[in-house]
DNA sequence: ATGTATGCAAAACATTTGCACCTGG
DNA sequence: CCAGGTGCAAATGTTTTGCATACAT
């Protein structure tokens, strides 16, 4: 991403908007809530306030560049909105999220929508459970 | 649902918690936030707080005789957890749900999680759109 | 009796907003 | 220069909690 896509998406090229734009890129977990984001903006030295991260978040969300979603707990999550659509698996101890798509699911969900005479315009499927690291013997 | 199954769950008989459970039988929406839940108590003359309704509804929720959900919009939405699992979609207009169950997304979902070696424990799906009743000419 | 529940008000959170000051183009 | 952006603090909206009182068993 680059401060050309930025300024196309009507936005100014600014320090905070870039910072947070390199951080959604190079994080290790794509999946970070607004308070992430600020610490890691926190440990690179910038001082930006939390609310802006927010404001930044919220207009990259709405600039189609960025994706919300409210999994349990609380906190929203963002996570950078390039490639294809996919669906999250959440892990409950740990919170690590993995990322699947599955075209059979993908179908139907359409077939659903269509049934009832609805025009799905977004969905989300969360299966939430316990990653292979964090079973225990017992689990 | 009756004043013994409550016992059984090791909660004592309140009149709050037969009302709220009075409330969520019957009800036209069976998708209530806590606040729509308190209304109806005010409605029906009941002395029951706020804080009363959101700690009643976690214990059920923690006894498996009520299900939360964490749809787009803030608010969390009760619901009763009689019956079959089953989906949901949600019209971004009028708020209004619908419930849905479809075996082959149910079985996807068992699979994608066995093939990551996770144990799934409980999953969301929800199609944001509109609803027949919601749609105009262009949408 | 006595351990639980409740009501109320206050606290805790996540998120948003008002406003004076800064900054990119 | 000036519209738009930012920082801070204060406001918001939802949910939780502390504590004194009331209730179920």
């Amino acid at each position: 991403m680059e401060s050309q896509d930025l300024r196309k998406l009507g936005l100014k090229v600014t320090l905070p908007r870039l910072k947070i734009l390199e951080i959604l890129e190079s994080a290790d977990e794509r999946h970070m809530t607004a308070e992430d984001v600020y610490k890691h903006l926190l440990e690179l030295g910038e001082e930006i306030g939390l609310a802006t991260v927010y404001r930044v978040l919220t207009q990259f969300e709405a600039a189609g560049i960025v994706t919300r979603h409210n999994f349990d707990g609380g906190q929203s999550v963002f996570e950078l909105d390039d490639g294809p659509h996919h669906d999250h698996m959440v892990c409950m101890k740990t919170g690590q999220v993995v990322e699947f798509v599955d075209e059979v699911i993908e179908q139907r969900q359409r077939e659903i929508a269509e049934e009832h005479g609805w025009k799905m315009t977004d969905h989300s499927l969360v299966i939430y459970g316990l990653s292979p690291e964090a079973r225990t013997d017992k689990d």
